[in-house]
DNA sequence: CGGTATCCTGGGCGATACTG
DNA sequence: CAGTATCGCCCAGGATACCG
């Protein structure tokens, strides 16, 4: 079913990503720039407001609303310290822990290759104002 | 600067994604379910209605749209074929063709772990409704 | 065939205030 | 500290029509 390392295609019939494809409804998940970022950061246990002081532009509101599909899907776990005030720590479970790898090749490949996209850009809007 | 394959951690700073981290207007414009697909399914240069179709529940704008970023990106390139009417014909360039290896990682980890994921978004939804 | 152009609506998100 | 609650705006995206 791989051949190029995506989805396959088979001999006749393209494989689409039709409403059913299990990655359809994973992607609209997962595929965000928070989320990734969100993940990165969780190297190790951390606290809300350290994820939110670390993801310079994002709101609370958004912040949480990102935590809460990321738990829900399983990725992170939320735990209440005993502390006073309360204090929130979220960590990775094993199934996050698994996701990082794949994001960690695509953070790599945004670094390495954003000198790139820019010159692109730039190419692009010179051609397009003309 | 690599740790564990994603931004590094240095001994006493975090590393954070500040807006001036270049993977931040990156991931912006490239962590998109639609645009995902679009690479995945670009292992073949690709007419605009035949990606169309793949992509079941896209609209026309939004196609375009995608595409019209992506080219903008480097990623892919248009070529319009001196057809009557005319066609058009979408392909990866070299850059492109270097963000599926990441993508496909990333394509195969959803589908590996669909499961898993469902079965934990069942099982929130259930401590939650109750 | 492969797009624009235009109109219109929902809900995503920011801002702000409040709380255990 | 780590959230919820509420309001209001804006614009991403759907629908439709038209075009080279």
């Amino acid at each position: 079913m791989k051949d190029t390392g995506l989805h396959g295609v088979d001999a006749e019939t393209r494989m689409v990503f039709r409403a059913d494809c299990p990655s359809r409804p994973i992607l609209d998940q997962i595929a965000d720039k928070w989320s990734m970022m969100v993940m990165a950061l969780l190297e190790r246990p951390t606290r809300f407001n350290e994820l939110k002081r670390s993801l310079e532009g994002i709101t609370q509101r958004v912040l949480t609303q990102t935590l809460r599909r990321l738990e829900r899907n399983g990725m992170i776990h939320r735990t209440v310290l005993p502390t006073s005030p309360v204090g929130v720590e979220y960590s990775l479970t094993p199934l996050g822990e698994s996701l990082r790898e794949p994001f960690g090749h695509l953070y790599d490949w945004t670094v390495e290759h954003s000198e790139e996209i820019q010159s692109s850009q730039r190419a692009y809007d010179a051609r397009v104002d003309a």
